[in-house]
DNA sequence: ATAAACCTTGGAGTTAAATCCAAGGTCAAG
DNA sequence: CTTGACCTTGGATTTAACTCCAAGGTTTAT
């Protein structure tokens, strides 16, 4: 179990030293101790909830939706399976409207990728509005 | 070819007039008419765009992004297939690592929901960052 | 013909999520 | 024993993307 302060982890995670600062400002990660000089220590447990945060970051989480979902974490005991089960179903459905709209967006990209020439000529038949017109969904 | 005023077209997309007023001066949707006393008015084209516009936010791309996107449409004729298409792959590979991304943490949230009995015990075996170390990948 | 519900503009305010700054303490290397 | 690369804190600033406000013009229903 080894400790890393704040530089390193910013620079193995590729985040700044600052912004993680900020996320514990925010409750979402604490460095689970300090050095005697008051510099903060990461472990591995630290750093796994750091990799969940950033993880859920780029799926399209916010702040406030990790740090719900962390704080069933916090205090396991004191929720029903059923809170969790609950919970976690919940974003479920968020993640799959969100799978199908990038599939959808996906599809469309990869129809006009195919359509355009990729050629030198004039651009004048690759749209990209047209291409996902075919795919429209509007009332 | 019906136009719509902003209001109705805020309705129908589920965006504040505000937004659409924000939109157009940045550049992204522009309502392609105005009506005697200045209303703007927006046509079925402008609807698409708008359209193309809260889509591709949705699945995550800036507003500066979008415009970019945006821009091969603007000037197509200046614009070589080559571009279009080298751009538009840009995308798609940005789109296959969020959705690689987002199944990842899809299967990690339903592995955990799968382990949580769901009913009124307490959570203490529900783990959120034990299912997702199971997919762990940091260095 | 007037209230209620629209619309206009310019500009100010808000929120989330960082990111930066200043003033200072710590630590390893030469 | 000092130089340079770290780290600390509190607070200010930035950026994106809205969102609101004030003062006023327009439309529509009664």
């Amino acid at each position: 179990m080894a400790f890393l302060r704040i530089g390193e982890v910013a620079k193995r995670f590729e985040v700044k030293a600052d912004t993680l600062r900020f996320y514990e400002k925010n409750g979402l990660v604490k460095a689970s101790a300090r050095s005697e000089s008051g510099y903060r220590l990461y472990n591995d447990a630290d750093l796994s909830r750091l990799s969940f945060i950033l993880r859920a970051k780029a799926v399209g989480f916010s702040l406030t939706e990790i740090q719900e979902l962390l704080s069933i974490e916090l205090d396991k005991a004191n929720w029903a399976c059923a809170d969790v089960k609950g919970m976690v179903d919940n974003k479920l459905v968020e993640i799959e409207a969100k799978l199908a709209e990038l599939n959808r967006f996906r599809q469309s990209l990869q129809s006009l990728s195919r359509a355009c020439c990729g050629g030198p000529d004039s651009a004048e038949h690759c749209s990209i509005l047209e291409a996902l017109e075919s795919q429209h969904v509007v009332s």
